[in-house]
DNA sequence: TGGCACAAAGTTAACGGTAACGCAACGATC
DNA sequence: GATCGTTGCGTTACCGTTAACTTTGTGCCA
């Protein structure tokens, strides 16, 4: 039950709508992409006969027929633990207003993946796609630069852009991160947490951090980064393994703030005083990050107004306006896994 | 730069590369789709002209002529606070493996997007739906009815349905939670949170939580609720208003463990012991319930086997397996923030 | 050496729409 | 009353690919 016999599944087409009305395929079509050209009353009735049969309209064949589609592909590179979860809600329901359908595809930092993705989206023909990284596979950004549409990347900004982006500076993330701790007096900096080989929004970060540390003339950061998801389980393995190798350690970045979790967890395990002794800085803004105790001080990536601008600079572009890179902002939230200083209150 | 003139943009087909080789176009065709029905050298020449003029088959044409779509739909009613991203996650890398595509939506828990978006993934004329909750609009009813194509119901598994559910039973969910809490000696629950008309889910296992309560001789369970979306922010500021108005509630129940968040902090900050004066339980396990103090009791559905399952469903429906429903276990988490007695550790 | 099976390619006709064009009916215009 | 623009609809020709046939070429056997 609930599923028709394939040889009796018999979906409604122009076709049968017409037949059933008796009027032409053309003026089915013509009701619905441009009603103003049908009598009213014809159109009721062909409207009525729709509703009635359940028609769906076969946009493979729009598609196909007509000169636009209007899928938009989004490729992300994760979605577990909410990282782009909210871009991809923003940008969908900003596109849906224009009635583009989302495709989504999810790398999982896997470079073969992306090709094998974005080809297979690039099949669909979308309007536009968008994509996080600047960082491809030459055969990724070969096949997006050859298929003629509109290209957003997300999330970073520093590097070669394809076409248009929207997205942070990295680099500045990471020095801010650094210059921060510092400031508080840190002066043995740790990055701790997954570093994959594919995520360079992370290496600008670290290397962003790296420069400002240097600058202070403090010793290099130490690093302990695996391939694996960041979870809280990974931060706090980590971390009990840096105050093992590194009792020096007096500051810990993290790649992210699940992994700042574990941290925190690891640390306050082992009776270190947060952040008299250690501080603990994370990166994302997790919606937990203000009520973990201590309350863990972060870089708030504006996820909203990415997905929004995105959806902005795709419409832009597929009405012809100029390719744009637009450079948006982060704020360091400061709290308590990182004050010293009784300067500030939040 | 980056983007062709309309005028020259050239995407190549199937009979560019047919022209390019000196063969017909359905060889081309062959090549791609039964490969060793061409010989091995021709192939070859094939591929080296595909590869090299950045051929990217079209589905709109391929799924209009052929028989199978390789789209799936999925509609979410939420992804924000990473609520269904972990089940997309692993439902999209698993349908990956046999070059299934996801197209996704989101409603919001808005019912008539609900309607506007299936209606949308029909028209793609997708292999299979896969759609979040058993309690649909019956326009959405009728129109996944109609298309004869096999539809996945996930999350939830109380009540009627269409075709093939893979989800949890929110009642018993429910019941567990008021259960546990009054084990451990609470006696006057509140519910707590956004439980928004068209989460039918959430009001599944708040109506398991009344009957637990109700067959254990206590009085209602207060409820302060709002349709917005759930967040720390918004379960401090309800848990403050529920201070106010119920200062004999002794046991709070949250929605999910986000708004559990808030109200831990708004707990502490009033200067409430919990667990001691007050118990604190959650839903959904966050990545952060474990880290928070005092850690959050709460309940964790299996994501990750509801997508795995979802995936295997779907598959098994597209080769002819029978409609079947499964219900998926979830796991109550007891952690410090409803543990009274000392019988068991974590 | 003729006949036959089989492999490898070409031909043709869909698939369900949309766009361009054609044409009748009608009222407005001079 | 002939001319013309408009309105409202029908005809026809694609869009790029696949499936079902048809044709051609090749090796094998009697």
């Amino acid at each position: 039950m609930g599923i028709a016999d394939k040889e009796t599944r018999n979906v409604p087409t122009l076709a049968s709508i017409a037949e059933r009305v008796g009027v032409s395929v053309n003026t089915v079509s013509r009701a619905l992409r441009a009603p103003n050209t049908v009598r009213v009353e014809l159109r009721r009735r062909i409207n009525a006969a729709m509703e009635e049969l359940n028609y769906v309209p076969n946009r493979l064949a729009g598609g196909l027929s007509g000169t636009r589609s209007d899928i938009v592909g989004v490729v992300v590179t994760s979605l577990y633990y909410s990282e782009f979860a909210s871009i991809v809600d923003t940008l969908q329901s900003a596109l849906l207003e224009q009635d583009l359908q989302v495709m989504l595809a999810n790398t999982r930092y896997n470079p073969d993946q992306e090709v094998r993705l974005v080809r297979s989206i690039l099949s669909w023909r979308p309007a536009a796609v968008a994509i996080i990284g600047v960082d491809h596979p030459p055969k990724v950004v070969e096949l997006l630069k050859a298929s003629g549409i509109p290209i957003i990347e997300m999330w970073d900004v520093g590097g070669e852009v394809i076409d248009t982006a929207v997205g942070m500076d990295h680099a500045s993330i990471g020095a801010a991160q650094a210059t921060h701790l510092i400031a508080e007096g840190y002066a043995r900096l740790a990055f701790v947490g997954s570093l994959r080989e594919n995520d360079r929004r992370a290496q600008k970060r670290l290397r962003g951090a790296e420069t400002a540390v240097v600058a202070a003339g403090l010793p290099e950061i130490v690093r302990l980064t695996t391939q694996q998801n960041g979870s809280p389980d990974l931060g706090e393995r980590l971390t009990h393994e840096l105050l093992e190798q590194h009792p020096e350690v007096d500051a810990i970045v993290c790649n992210s703030d699940v992994v700042a979790f574990g941290a925190l967890r690891a640390l306050k395990r082992s009776g270190r005083r947060i952040p008299g002794e250690i501080g603990v800085l994370g990166f994302g803004d997790n919606e937990a990050s203000s009520c973990v105790s201590p309350s863990l001080t972060t870089v708030r990536p504006d996820r909203e107004r990415i997905g929004k601008l995105t959806a902005e600079a795709i419409l832009a572009r597929i009405n012809d306006g100029a390719p744009k890179t637009t450079v948006v902002d982060w704020e360091l939230i400061i709290r308590e896994s990182t004050r010293r200083r009784d300067s500030q209150n939040q």
